[in-house]
DNA sequence: CCATGCAGTTAACAACTGTTCTCCGAGATT
DNA sequence: AATCTCGGAGAACAGTTGTTAACTGCATGG
């Protein structure tokens, strides 16, 4: 595969990415489903009609967004996944390091986080369906790597994943609390998000007590 | 005070509460900064221009329907925190006490949900700050309830602040689940819900263990 | 080298938006 | 009874929206 792919094929898909750039950045003062067509256009300089080229219309693109932002969430989660699954470390290290990784990710990718954080629950049915279902994808992974790790022996499949959903909602929380945190108040968030992850662990480490 | 406020009066406050309703149920399939002016005088049946009689923008009455929403919402906290605050009935009546509620409010109010978790992270500032504060304010109700309880002896006033917050939002999480949960499918939900905060209180309860 | 495909343009459309100004009529005030 | 107040109606405004149709020019594959 990959005949480095036309001239032609490729200028389609930097203004279809231009396109998507655009609407991003618009999304920041307002969300999708009162985001308009011209509006992304005229953002882009090129005509209204060149929109219906790469898009049946705005929720499309939203779609579109969607799997974008989330990959590269993804590529976050994967890494962060690698990093503390060794097992080795003991609960501290692996909070800090997940925190960490978290206000790095806000800081390079603001608009993915708040356009996930906004449309997660927006007026687009179409995109909050495909942000619910790759959340949920996302809780399958961790789920999937708490099962290997010790601490979770004899733990009940449902209850696996009703641990990895917390800790995947908290990680969206936690970025969407940076984004709204006032400039210089991150370090304070950061603080209360390790101290939230904290009481989680505890409670994951006496899940099966008084069984 | 209230000596039947005249006809006049009453008149107002009955078209301006048409117009939040009307704006209430035409947010089920929108978001706030795409809702119209005109779409709402329509859903009313009076003239655009009357709207500016009782709001200033859409912001405003989005606002508005803040305070109506966590009002009634507030109204639920209460009778929450009276109803499994005497502290002798154990963790899990009390878990199960909290869910129940939640389910009957989220039945009761749906839209107020809707409109809740959809502008938390909305695109409107006003209203997005207004949410935020009243949250604020839910935590720290939560927190004084928490602090006069034997279980929170030696705790920390921000630990405590944090596990406040930790359950608003889970329970504003939980009624956005219930709503968007499919028909029937509301009792897996409430099971889910009464795990997480089983976990949580495990935290609570191990929080100053390896202190 | 030429015919085809197709990303992007131009022009026009009916529909809709927020906002202003002017007016009306009925409740309130004296 | 005369006057004032003010919630709401009506008409008009400049601007914007999504969508259509027919076009242009250039990379592409034969």
């Amino acid at each position: 595969m990959s005949h480095t792919l036309g001239i032609r094929q490729a200028q389609k898909q930097k203004t279809r990415q231009a396109l998507l750039d655009a609407a991003l950045q618009l999304l920041e003062e307002q969300s999708l489903s009162s985001l308009g067509l011209r509006e992304v256009t005229r953002a882009v300089g090129v005509a209204p009609t060149a929109f219906y080229r790469h898009f049946r219309d705005m929720a499309d693109l939203g779609v579109a967004l969607v799997e974008e932002a989330l990959d590269s969430l993804h590529t976050t989660l994967v890494a962060l996944l690698a990093a503390t699954g060794d097992g080795k470390d003991d609960g501290e290290e692996r909070i800090a390091a997940t925190v960490e990784l978290i206000v790095a990710y806000v800081r390079t990718h603001p608009a993915h986080v708040r356009f996930i954080a906004r449309e997660q629950h927006g007026g687009v049915q179409a995109v909050r369906s495909a942000i619910g279902d790759q959340l949920a994808l996302f809780a399958q992974e961790v789920k999937d790597q708490f099962a290997g790790e010790p601490d979770s022996a004899g733990w009940d499949e449902d209850d696996l994943l009703m641990l990895a959903r917390m800790y995947v909602d908290h990680m969206v929380m936690t970025a969407s609390s940076l984004l709204e945190a006032a400039p210089g108040t991150e370090q304070r968030v950061a603080v209360g998000a390790r101290r939230q992850l904290r009481l989680l662990s505890l409670g994951r480490h006496h899940w099966l007590d008084e069984r």
